[in-house]
RNA sequence: GGCGGCAUAGCCAAGUGGUAAGGCAGAGGUCUGCAAAACCUUUAUCCCCCAGUUCGAAUCUGGGUGCCGCCUCCA
Protein backbone atom coordinates (compact mmCIF):
# COMPACT_ATOMS: atom_id res chain seq x y z
CA UNK A 1 0.00 0.00 0.00
CA UNK A 2 1.43 3.49 -0.96
CA UNK A 3 2.97 5.58 1.65
CA UNK A 4 -0.10 8.39 1.43
CA UNK A 5 0.37 11.33 3.45
CA UNK A 6 -2.51 13.64 4.66
CA UNK A 7 -3.28 17.06 6.05
CA UNK A 8 -5.04 16.56 9.23
CA UNK A 9 -6.83 19.52 10.61
CA UNK A 10 -6.93 18.31 13.69
CA UNK A 11 -3.24 18.34 14.19
CA UNK A 12 -2.47 20.69 11.51
CA UNK A 13 0.38 18.40 9.91
CA UNK A 14 0.62 15.97 7.32
CA UNK A 15 -0.06 12.53 8.67
CA UNK A 16 0.74 9.25 6.99
CA UNK A 17 -2.62 7.46 6.12
CA UNK A 18 -3.16 4.56 8.21
CA UNK A 19 -7.00 3.34 7.85
CA UNK A 20 -8.72 1.86 11.16
CA UNK A 21 -9.12 -1.57 9.45
CA UNK A 22 -6.86 -2.98 7.00
CA UNK A 23 -8.15 -2.07 3.31
CA UNK A 24 -11.51 -0.38 4.06
CA UNK A 25 -11.23 3.49 4.02
CA UNK A 26 -14.82 5.19 5.29
CA UNK A 27 -15.25 8.54 4.54
CA UNK A 28 -18.03 11.20 4.99
CA UNK A 29 -18.51 14.28 3.68
CA UNK A 30 -20.54 17.15 4.28
CA UNK A 31 -22.91 17.68 1.27
CA UNK A 32 -24.94 20.65 0.80
CA UNK A 33 -28.16 22.26 1.98
CA UNK A 34 -30.69 22.31 -0.96
CA UNK A 35 -32.31 25.75 -0.61
CA UNK A 36 -30.86 27.09 -3.91
CA UNK A 37 -28.93 26.10 -7.39
CA UNK A 38 -24.85 24.70 -6.47
CA UNK A 39 -22.39 27.05 -7.25
CA UNK A 40 -19.06 26.69 -8.47
CA UNK A 41 -17.97 26.56 -4.05
CA UNK A 42 -19.67 23.39 -4.09
CA UNK A 43 -18.17 21.80 -7.34
CA UNK A 44 -15.00 22.95 -5.47
CA UNK A 45 -15.89 20.43 -2.50
CA UNK A 46 -17.46 17.75 -4.80
CA UNK A 47 -14.82 17.41 -7.36
CA UNK A 48 -12.26 17.12 -3.93
CA UNK A 49 -14.02 14.00 -2.02
CA UNK A 50 -14.42 12.66 -5.97
CA UNK A 51 -10.73 12.72 -6.23
CA UNK A 52 -9.97 11.66 -3.23
CA UNK A 53 -12.28 8.03 -3.86
CA UNK A 54 -10.99 8.00 -6.88
CA UNK A 55 -7.22 8.10 -5.99
CA UNK A 56 -7.77 5.71 -2.53
CA UNK A 57 -9.38 3.04 -5.16
CA UNK A 58 -6.69 3.17 -7.68
CA UNK A 59 -4.53 2.53 -4.99
CA UNK A 60 -6.44 -0.49 -3.11
CA UNK A 61 -8.21 0.87 -0.57
CA UNK A 62 -12.40 -0.23 -0.46
CA UNK A 63 -13.93 2.63 -0.06
CA UNK A 64 -17.40 3.28 1.51
CA UNK A 65 -18.31 7.13 0.61
CA UNK A 66 -21.22 8.81 2.28
CA UNK A 67 -22.66 12.03 1.89
CA UNK A 68 -25.60 13.66 3.16
CA UNK A 69 -27.99 16.36 1.92
CA UNK A 70 -29.32 18.63 4.78
CA UNK A 71 -33.45 18.55 3.11
CA UNK A 72 -34.42 20.55 6.36
CA UNK A 73 -33.59 23.57 7.86
CA UNK A 74 -33.97 27.28 8.27
CA UNK A 75 -33.04 28.62 4.85
CA UNK A 76 -35.16 26.07 3.39
CA UNK A 77 -38.34 27.37 5.13
CA UNK A 78 -37.75 30.74 4.57
CA UNK A 79 -36.94 29.69 0.41
CA UNK A 80 -40.10 28.09 1.06
CA UNK A 81 -41.76 31.72 1.96
CA UNK A 82 -40.31 33.49 -0.85
CA UNK A 83 -41.31 31.39 -3.30
CA UNK A 84 -44.94 30.95 -1.77
CA UNK A 85 -44.02 26.85 -1.93
CA UNK A 86 -43.60 24.09 0.72
CA UNK A 87 -40.53 23.81 2.24
CA UNK A 88 -40.32 20.05 0.41
CA UNK A 89 -41.10 21.03 -2.48
CA UNK A 90 -37.97 23.31 -2.78
CA UNK A 91 -35.90 20.75 -0.82
CA UNK A 92 -36.39 18.45 -3.91
CA UNK A 93 -36.45 20.53 -6.74
CA UNK A 94 -32.71 21.98 -5.33
CA UNK A 95 -31.93 18.08 -4.49
CA UNK A 96 -32.88 16.93 -7.72
CA UNK A 97 -30.78 20.30 -9.22
CA UNK A 98 -27.66 18.97 -7.00
CA UNK A 99 -27.73 15.67 -8.43
CA UNK A 100 -28.02 16.92 -11.96
CA UNK A 101 -25.12 19.36 -11.73
CA UNK A 102 -22.92 16.44 -10.01
CA UNK A 103 -23.77 14.10 -13.01
CA UNK A 104 -22.76 16.27 -15.13
CA UNK A 105 -19.56 17.38 -13.49
CA UNK A 106 -18.69 13.16 -13.61
CA UNK A 107 -19.02 12.48 -9.86
CA UNK A 108 -18.87 9.34 -9.17
CA UNK A 109 -22.23 8.70 -6.72
CA UNK A 110 -21.85 7.77 -2.99
CA UNK A 111 -22.01 4.91 -1.68
CA UNK A 112 -24.88 6.19 0.48
CA UNK A 113 -26.67 9.57 0.54
CA UNK A 114 -28.74 9.92 4.06
CA UNK A 115 -31.48 13.04 3.73
CA UNK A 116 -31.94 14.63 6.91
CA UNK A 117 -35.43 13.88 6.73
CA UNK A 118 -34.64 10.60 6.87
CA UNK A 119 -33.10 10.54 10.19
CA UNK A 120 -35.12 12.19 12.53
CA UNK A 121 -35.81 9.07 14.61
CA UNK A 122 -32.65 8.66 14.93
CA UNK A 123 -31.83 12.10 15.85
CA UNK A 124 -34.34 12.09 18.45
CA UNK A 125 -33.00 9.18 20.17
CA UNK A 126 -29.55 11.31 19.78
CA UNK A 127 -30.49 14.17 21.72
CA UNK A 128 -32.27 11.66 24.05
CA UNK A 129 -29.04 9.80 25.01
CA UNK A 130 -27.29 13.18 25.20
CA UNK A 131 -29.15 14.59 27.44
CA UNK A 132 -29.40 11.18 29.71
CA UNK A 133 -25.57 11.55 29.68
CA UNK A 134 -25.53 15.01 30.81
CA UNK A 135 -24.73 16.58 27.73
CA UNK A 136 -27.58 18.65 27.23
CA UNK A 137 -30.41 20.03 28.48
CA UNK A 138 -33.93 21.32 27.31
CA UNK A 139 -34.82 24.83 27.86
CA UNK A 140 -38.06 26.14 26.72
CA UNK A 141 -39.13 24.00 23.42
CA UNK A 142 -35.36 24.20 22.36
CA UNK A 143 -32.46 21.56 23.16
CA UNK A 144 -28.88 22.88 23.62
CA UNK A 145 -25.53 20.84 23.53
CA UNK A 146 -23.65 21.86 26.91
CA UNK A 147 -20.72 22.73 25.69
CA UNK A 148 -18.73 23.24 29.24
CA UNK A 149 -19.58 19.06 29.33
CA UNK A 150 -17.08 18.44 26.60
CA UNK A 151 -13.47 19.53 27.79
CA UNK A 152 -12.56 18.83 24.19
CA UNK A 153 -14.95 21.57 22.82
CA UNK A 154 -12.46 23.48 20.40
CA UNK A 155 -9.49 21.07 19.40
CA UNK A 156 -10.16 21.34 16.06
CA UNK A 157 -10.59 25.03 15.61
CA UNK A 158 -7.74 24.77 18.36
CA UNK A 159 -9.70 28.37 19.81
CA UNK A 160 -9.97 27.96 23.76
CA UNK A 161 -12.91 28.27 25.64
CA UNK A 162 -12.58 31.77 26.48
CA UNK A 163 -10.77 33.40 23.95
CA UNK A 164 -14.57 32.58 21.83
CA UNK A 165 -16.64 33.60 24.56
CA UNK A 166 -15.53 36.39 24.01
CA UNK A 167 -15.77 36.56 20.21
CA UNK A 168 -19.49 35.17 21.29
CA UNK A 169 -20.16 38.36 23.10
CA UNK A 170 -21.01 40.57 20.28
CA UNK A 171 -23.98 37.99 19.64
CA UNK A 172 -25.19 37.32 22.64
CA UNK A 173 -26.12 40.90 22.42
CA UNK A 174 -27.81 40.92 19.16
CA UNK A 175 -29.98 37.91 20.17
CA UNK A 176 -30.60 38.49 23.90
CA UNK A 177 -33.60 36.49 24.09
CA UNK A 178 -31.68 33.25 22.59
CA UNK A 179 -29.35 33.37 24.92
CA UNK A 180 -31.16 34.06 27.76
CA UNK A 181 -32.39 30.42 26.65
CA UNK A 182 -28.98 29.29 27.30
CA UNK A 183 -26.69 28.42 29.97
CA UNK A 184 -23.44 29.55 27.67
CA UNK A 185 -23.65 31.51 24.60
CA UNK A 186 -21.33 28.69 23.20
CA UNK A 187 -24.10 26.39 23.58
CA UNK A 188 -25.66 25.37 20.50
CA UNK A 189 -29.19 23.99 18.88
CA UNK A 190 -29.70 20.33 18.90
CA UNK A 191 -33.43 20.66 18.58
CA UNK A 192 -35.01 24.01 17.95
CA UNK A 193 -38.80 24.42 18.72
CA UNK A 194 -41.66 25.37 16.28
CA UNK A 195 -44.84 26.97 16.52
CA UNK A 196 -47.87 24.92 15.46
CA UNK A 197 -47.99 25.20 11.56
CA UNK A 198 -44.52 25.43 10.96
CA UNK A 199 -42.43 22.32 9.38
CA UNK A 200 -41.24 20.02 12.60
CA UNK A 201 -41.84 17.05 14.09
CA UNK A 202 -43.27 16.25 17.80
CA UNK A 203 -40.62 14.82 20.51
CA UNK A 204 -40.35 14.47 24.21
CA UNK A 205 -39.11 17.99 24.36
CA UNK A 206 -42.19 19.85 22.35
CA UNK A 207 -42.41 20.26 18.55
CA UNK A 208 -39.93 21.61 16.09
CA UNK A 209 -36.89 20.87 13.92
CA UNK A 210 -33.22 19.01 14.35
CA UNK A 211 -30.21 21.35 14.56
CA UNK A 212 -27.95 21.63 11.39
CA UNK A 213 -25.07 19.74 13.17
CA UNK A 214 -26.96 16.76 14.66
CA UNK A 215 -27.52 14.91 11.58
CA UNK A 216 -23.93 14.60 10.37
CA UNK A 217 -23.69 12.96 14.36
CA UNK A 218 -26.66 10.48 13.75
CA UNK A 219 -25.46 9.98 9.92
CA UNK A 220 -22.04 8.99 10.59
CA UNK A 221 -22.87 6.74 13.61
CA UNK A 222 -25.77 4.81 11.72
CA UNK A 223 -24.23 4.33 8.38
CA UNK A 224 -20.40 4.19 8.99
CA UNK A 225 -20.03 4.05 12.93
CA UNK A 226 -18.61 5.39 15.68
CA UNK A 227 -15.15 6.37 14.33
CA UNK A 228 -14.50 6.78 10.74
CA UNK A 229 -11.14 7.45 8.63
CA UNK A 230 -11.94 10.27 6.86
CA UNK A 231 -14.39 13.46 7.24
CA UNK A 232 -14.18 16.14 4.53
CA UNK A 233 -15.72 19.41 4.72
CA UNK A 234 -15.67 23.04 2.97
CA UNK A 235 -12.95 25.08 5.36
CA UNK A 236 -15.81 27.29 6.32
CA UNK A 237 -17.22 24.18 8.21
CA UNK A 238 -14.44 23.76 10.94
CA UNK A 239 -16.45 26.55 13.37
CA UNK A 240 -18.30 25.74 14.24
CA UNK A 241 -20.01 22.68 12.16
CA UNK A 242 -17.42 20.21 12.29
CA UNK A 243 -16.47 21.14 15.85
CA UNK A 244 -19.98 20.39 16.79
CA UNK A 245 -19.98 17.28 15.38
CA UNK A 246 -16.91 15.98 17.54
CA UNK A 247 -18.48 17.76 20.74
CA UNK A 248 -22.32 15.65 20.06
CA UNK A 249 -20.18 12.43 19.05
CA UNK A 250 -17.38 11.62 21.18
CA UNK A 251 -19.66 13.23 24.28
CA UNK A 252 -21.82 10.31 23.45
CA UNK A 253 -19.85 7.35 22.41
CA UNK A 254 -16.74 8.21 23.93
CA UNK A 255 -14.60 7.24 21.05
CA UNK A 256 -13.18 10.08 17.91
CA UNK A 257 -15.47 10.69 15.12
CA UNK A 258 -12.77 10.72 13.04
CA UNK A 259 -8.77 10.35 12.45
CA UNK A 260 -8.56 12.43 9.44
CA UNK A 261 -10.15 15.74 9.36
CA UNK A 262 -9.53 17.69 5.22
CA UNK A 263 -11.09 20.72 4.47
CA UNK A 264 -10.64 22.27 0.69
CA UNK A 265 -10.36 25.50 0.68
CA UNK A 266 -12.70 28.47 -0.97
CA UNK A 267 -12.94 29.59 -4.27
CA UNK A 268 -12.63 33.84 -4.33
CA UNK A 269 -13.87 35.87 -6.51
CA UNK A 270 -11.81 39.60 -6.50
CA UNK A 271 -9.95 37.93 -3.46
CA UNK A 272 -12.96 37.55 -1.71
CA UNK A 273 -15.09 34.51 -0.69
CA UNK A 274 -17.40 32.92 -2.92
CA UNK A 275 -21.03 32.76 -0.98
CA UNK A 276 -24.94 32.87 -1.14
CA UNK A 277 -24.46 35.31 1.24
CA UNK A 278 -22.31 37.61 -0.53
CA UNK A 279 -24.23 36.84 -3.80
CA UNK A 280 -21.03 36.78 -5.72
CA UNK A 281 -21.56 33.07 -7.19
CA UNK A 282 -21.21 31.72 -10.18
CA UNK A 283 -23.62 28.65 -10.54
CA UNK A 284 -22.64 25.01 -12.33
CA UNK A 285 -25.30 25.64 -14.30
CA UNK A 286 -24.47 29.13 -15.95
CA UNK A 287 -20.36 27.90 -16.20
CA UNK A 288 -21.48 24.31 -17.84
CA UNK A 289 -23.28 26.71 -20.79
CA UNK A 290 -19.65 27.96 -21.77
CA UNK A 291 -17.53 25.34 -20.26
CA UNK A 292 -17.06 21.61 -20.29
CA UNK A 293 -16.98 19.53 -17.50
CA UNK A 294 -14.01 18.68 -17.84
CA UNK A 295 -12.48 22.44 -18.30
CA UNK A 296 -14.08 23.29 -14.61
CA UNK A 297 -12.43 19.87 -13.13
CA UNK A 298 -9.08 20.73 -14.17
CA UNK A 299 -9.27 24.00 -13.14
CA UNK A 300 -9.98 23.11 -9.57
CA UNK A 301 -7.68 20.77 -9.81
CA UNK A 302 -4.44 23.03 -10.97
CA UNK A 303 -4.55 24.35 -7.45
CA UNK A 304 -4.15 22.35 -4.35
CA UNK A 305 -7.02 21.45 -2.43
CA UNK A 306 -5.97 23.18 0.44
CA UNK A 307 -5.40 26.35 -1.50
CA UNK A 308 -7.75 29.25 -2.00
CA UNK A 309 -9.08 29.20 -5.70
CA UNK A 310 -9.14 32.51 -7.07
CA UNK A 311 -12.24 32.43 -10.00
CA UNK A 312 -11.46 35.03 -12.97
CA UNK A 313 -12.79 34.01 -16.17
CA UNK A 314 -9.19 34.23 -18.04
CA UNK A 315 -7.73 31.55 -15.98
CA UNK A 316 -11.24 29.24 -16.88
CA UNK A 317 -9.80 30.33 -20.37
CA UNK A 318 -6.80 29.33 -19.85
CA UNK A 319 -7.48 26.15 -18.70
CA UNK A 320 -9.82 25.51 -21.62
CA UNK A 321 -6.94 25.33 -24.19
CA UNK A 322 -4.43 23.58 -21.94
CA UNK A 323 -7.13 20.90 -21.84
CA UNK A 324 -7.31 21.09 -25.27
CA UNK A 325 -3.55 20.00 -26.22
CA UNK A 326 -4.52 16.81 -23.48
CA UNK A 327 -7.43 15.83 -25.18
CA UNK A 328 -5.56 15.81 -28.43
CA UNK A 329 -2.97 13.82 -27.37
CA UNK A 330 -5.60 11.51 -25.53
CA UNK A 331 -7.70 10.79 -28.56
CA UNK A 332 -4.54 10.15 -31.10
CA UNK A 333 -3.63 13.17 -33.31
CA UNK A 334 -4.75 12.03 -36.44
CA UNK A 335 -7.66 9.81 -37.62
CA UNK A 336 -5.49 7.18 -38.42
CA UNK A 337 -4.46 6.90 -34.85
CA UNK A 338 -7.72 6.79 -33.69
CA UNK A 339 -9.07 4.17 -35.60
CA UNK A 340 -5.63 2.08 -34.43
CA UNK A 341 -6.69 3.26 -31.26
CA UNK A 342 -10.04 1.62 -30.61
CA UNK A 343 -8.32 -1.67 -32.24
CA UNK A 344 -5.34 -1.83 -30.66
CA UNK A 345 -5.74 -0.87 -26.56
CA UNK A 346 -4.98 -4.33 -25.51
CA UNK A 347 -1.41 -3.81 -27.06
CA UNK A 348 -1.40 -0.29 -25.46
CA UNK A 349 -2.43 -1.92 -22.27
CA UNK A 350 0.56 -4.35 -22.54
CA UNK A 351 2.72 -2.34 -23.33
CA UNK A 352 1.89 0.12 -20.21
CA UNK A 353 3.81 -2.54 -18.01
CA UNK A 354 7.02 -1.59 -19.31
CA UNK A 355 9.32 0.46 -17.43
CA UNK A 356 9.24 4.22 -18.50
CA UNK A 357 5.95 4.16 -18.07
CA UNK A 358 6.65 2.70 -14.46
CA UNK A 359 8.64 5.95 -13.78
CA UNK A 360 5.53 7.79 -14.83
CA UNK A 361 2.95 5.91 -12.39
CA UNK A 362 5.88 6.39 -9.55
CA UNK A 363 5.49 10.11 -10.52
CA UNK A 364 1.58 10.12 -10.58
CA UNK A 365 1.61 8.25 -7.11
CA UNK A 366 4.29 10.21 -5.66
CA UNK A 367 2.04 13.47 -6.29
CA UNK A 368 -0.97 11.95 -4.98
CA UNK A 369 0.41 10.58 -1.98
CA UNK A 370 1.59 13.84 -1.15
CA UNK A 371 -1.36 15.11 0.43
CA UNK A 372 -3.35 14.64 -2.96
CA UNK A 373 -0.75 17.13 -4.95
CA UNK A 374 -3.32 17.22 -8.03
CA UNK A 375 -1.14 20.04 -9.52
CA UNK A 376 1.63 18.51 -9.58
CA UNK A 377 -0.27 15.17 -11.21
CA UNK A 378 -1.36 17.25 -13.44
CA UNK A 379 2.00 17.54 -14.93
CA UNK A 380 2.32 14.54 -15.14
CA UNK A 381 -0.80 14.47 -17.59
CA UNK A 382 1.31 17.19 -19.55
CA UNK A 383 4.21 15.23 -19.62
CA UNK A 384 2.48 12.39 -21.04
CA UNK A 385 0.87 14.37 -23.94
CA UNK A 386 4.30 15.24 -24.79
CA UNK A 387 5.77 12.21 -24.93
CA UNK A 388 2.88 11.43 -26.89
CA UNK A 389 3.00 14.34 -29.56
CA UNK A 390 6.97 13.51 -29.89
CA UNK A 391 7.03 10.26 -31.11
CA UNK A 392 6.27 8.16 -34.22
CA UNK A 393 6.68 5.21 -32.69
CA UNK A 394 2.94 3.22 -32.69
CA UNK A 395 3.82 1.22 -30.10
CA UNK A 396 5.04 3.65 -27.60
CA UNK A 397 2.51 6.25 -28.46
CA UNK A 398 -0.72 3.87 -27.83
CA UNK A 399 1.13 3.22 -24.72
CA UNK A 400 1.05 6.33 -23.40
CA UNK A 401 -2.05 7.20 -24.55
CA UNK A 402 -3.22 4.58 -22.23
CA UNK A 403 -1.10 5.87 -19.66
CA UNK A 404 -2.65 9.54 -19.79
CA UNK A 405 -6.02 8.27 -20.03
CA UNK A 406 -5.44 6.05 -17.28
CA UNK A 407 -4.61 8.92 -14.66
CA UNK A 408 -6.91 11.62 -16.07
CA UNK A 409 -9.24 8.86 -15.19
CA UNK A 410 -8.19 8.87 -11.53
CA UNK A 411 -8.55 12.03 -11.38
CA UNK A 412 -11.97 12.08 -13.18
CA UNK A 413 -10.96 13.57 -16.04
CA UNK A 414 -12.76 11.75 -19.33
CA UNK A 415 -10.50 13.83 -22.07
CA UNK A 416 -13.74 13.27 -24.07
CA UNK A 417 -12.92 14.96 -27.13
CA UNK A 418 -16.53 16.57 -28.03
CA UNK A 419 -14.33 19.09 -30.94
CA UNK A 420 -16.20 17.41 -33.43
CA UNK A 421 -19.72 17.37 -31.81
CA UNK A 422 -22.16 19.97 -34.47
CA UNK A 423 -25.31 21.41 -32.90
CA UNK A 424 -28.21 21.44 -35.24
CA UNK A 425 -27.46 25.17 -36.56
CA UNK A 426 -24.32 24.20 -37.13
CA UNK A 427 -25.28 21.28 -38.88
CA UNK A 428 -27.89 23.63 -40.56
CA UNK A 429 -24.99 26.11 -42.34
CA UNK A 430 -22.60 23.48 -43.68
CA UNK A 431 -25.55 21.13 -45.11
CA UNK A 432 -26.02 24.63 -46.96
CA UNK A 433 -22.95 25.11 -48.03
CA UNK A 434 -22.43 21.59 -49.16
CA UNK A 435 -26.08 22.34 -51.50
CA UNK A 436 -24.69 25.76 -52.48
CA UNK A 437 -21.47 23.94 -53.68
CA UNK A 438 -23.25 21.17 -55.48
CA UNK A 439 -25.85 24.01 -57.12
CA UNK A 440 -22.73 25.64 -58.42
CA UNK A 441 -21.70 21.93 -60.05
CA UNK A 442 -24.88 21.76 -61.93
CA UNK A 443 -24.84 25.41 -62.89
CA UNK A 444 -21.56 24.45 -64.35
CA UNK A 445 -23.40 21.46 -65.81
CA UNK A 446 -20.71 19.26 -63.94
CA UNK A 447 -23.64 17.02 -63.02
CA UNK A 448 -20.49 13.71 -61.94
CA UNK A 449 -19.47 16.21 -59.04
CA UNK A 450 -23.51 16.71 -58.40
CA UNK A 451 -24.52 13.57 -58.70
CA UNK A 452 -21.62 12.36 -56.22
CA UNK A 453 -23.45 14.98 -53.59
CA UNK A 454 -26.34 14.10 -53.55
CA UNK A 455 -25.47 10.28 -53.72
CA UNK A 456 -23.05 10.54 -50.85
CA UNK A 457 -25.47 12.23 -48.92
CA UNK A 458 -28.23 9.71 -49.79
CA UNK A 459 -25.96 7.18 -48.41
CA UNK A 460 -25.63 9.08 -45.23
CA UNK A 461 -29.05 9.03 -44.81
CA UNK A 462 -29.76 12.75 -46.16
CA UNK A 463 -32.21 13.12 -49.21
CA UNK A 464 -31.71 16.02 -51.22
CA UNK A 465 -34.36 17.82 -53.52
CA UNK A 466 -34.22 19.64 -56.10
CA UNK A 467 -36.98 22.36 -56.90
CA UNK A 468 -37.83 23.99 -60.09
CA UNK A 469 -36.63 27.52 -58.65
CA UNK A 470 -35.65 27.56 -54.72
CA UNK A 471 -32.43 25.73 -55.21
CA UNK A 472 -32.53 22.46 -53.41
CA UNK A 473 -34.10 21.26 -50.10
CA UNK A 474 -33.08 18.28 -47.77
CA UNK A 475 -34.49 15.91 -45.09
CA UNK A 476 -33.52 12.96 -43.39
CA UNK A 477 -34.82 9.72 -44.57
C1' G B 1 -10.55 42.07 19.52
C1' G B 2 -9.31 36.39 19.33
C1' C B 3 -7.68 32.19 16.20
C1' G B 4 -5.81 30.40 11.56
C1' G B 5 -3.90 30.86 6.63
C1' C B 6 -1.53 33.11 2.40
C1' A B 7 2.20 36.43 -0.31
C1' U B 8 6.52 32.56 -6.31
C1' A B 9 7.17 35.50 -13.80
C1' G B 10 2.00 39.30 -17.65
C1' C B 11 -1.89 35.60 -15.56
C1' C B 12 -3.06 30.67 -13.02
C1' A B 13 0.03 27.53 -10.05
C1' A B 14 3.63 23.38 -7.72
C1' G B 15 7.82 23.49 -4.81
C1' U B 16 8.81 23.27 3.27
C1' G B 17 16.95 23.29 3.55
C1' G B 18 20.62 21.90 -1.81
C1' U B 19 20.42 25.79 -5.84
C1' A B 20 12.93 27.93 -9.19
C1' A B 21 7.54 21.85 -11.88
C1' G B 22 3.43 22.49 -15.03
C1' G B 23 -0.41 25.31 -17.69
C1' C B 24 -2.03 29.92 -20.25
C1' A B 25 -0.50 34.23 -22.68
C1' G B 26 3.89 36.53 -25.43
C1' A B 27 8.39 36.26 -28.84
C1' G B 28 11.32 33.64 -32.62
C1' G B 29 11.59 29.23 -35.60
C1' U B 30 10.36 24.17 -38.13
C1' C B 31 6.45 22.00 -40.91
C1' U B 32 2.48 23.77 -44.49
C1' G B 33 -0.08 26.18 -51.09
C1' C B 34 -2.24 29.26 -46.90
C1' A B 35 -3.99 28.11 -42.20
C1' A B 36 -4.77 24.88 -37.99
C1' A B 37 -2.51 21.14 -35.10
C1' A B 38 2.18 19.41 -33.56
C1' C B 39 7.25 20.21 -32.51
C1' C B 40 11.87 23.25 -31.24
C1' U B 41 13.89 27.66 -28.84
C1' U B 42 12.81 31.60 -25.59
C1' U B 43 10.32 34.41 -21.22
C1' A B 44 11.66 34.82 -12.62
C1' U B 45 20.08 35.43 -11.27
C1' C B 46 15.35 35.04 -8.26
C1' C B 47 10.43 33.63 -4.85
C1' C B 48 6.47 40.87 -0.46
C1' C B 49 10.30 43.80 2.78
C1' C B 50 14.18 43.81 6.76
C1' A B 51 17.32 41.12 10.04
C1' G B 52 19.09 36.33 11.65
C1' U B 53 20.35 30.73 11.72
C1' U B 54 23.14 27.63 8.09
C1' C B 55 28.55 25.52 3.98
C1' G B 56 23.81 26.43 1.64
C1' A B 57 16.86 29.22 2.42
C1' A B 58 11.55 30.66 -1.78
C1' U B 59 11.73 26.89 1.97
C1' C B 60 13.82 27.57 9.21
C1' U B 61 13.65 31.90 13.19
C1' G B 62 12.36 37.05 14.62
C1' G B 63 10.23 41.72 13.10
C1' G B 64 7.41 44.45 9.46
C1' U B 65 3.79 45.24 5.27
C1' G B 66 -0.36 43.57 2.48
C1' C B 67 -4.39 40.19 1.55
C1' C B 68 -7.85 36.36 2.98
C1' G B 69 -10.76 32.94 6.06
C1' C B 70 -13.23 31.60 10.71
C1' C B 71 -15.33 33.54 15.34
C1' U B 72 -23.09 34.29 12.57
C1' C B 73 -25.99 30.58 7.73
C1' C B 74 -22.24 28.91 4.24
C1' A B 75 -18.70 23.73 0.23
Amino acid sequence: MSPLQIHNTLSNKKELFTPINGKTVKIYACGPTVYDLSHLGHARSAITWDMVVRYLRFSGYDVIFTRNITDIDDKIINRAKELGIRPEQVAREYTFGYWRDMKALNIGLPDFEPRATEYLSQMIAFIDQLIKAGHAYASEGDVYFDVSSFKEYGKLKKQRLEDMLVGARDLAVSQQDLQERKKSPLDFALWKGAAAGETGWQTPWGFGRPGWHLECSTMIADVLGDTIDIHGGGEDLVFPHNENEIAQSEALHKKPLARYWMHNGMVNIDAEKMSKSLGNFKTIQDLLQTYSPDTIRLFILQTHYRSPLEFTAESLQAVKNGLQRLIRAANGVSQDDAEKLASQMQVAESAFTKEELRKVGAAFAEAMDNDFNTAEAVAVLYGLADQINTTAEIEKRLSHIYALQLYAGVLGLTLEDTSQNLDSATSQEIMSLVLQIRQEARAKKDYATSDLIRNKLGALGINVMDTAGNGAAWERS
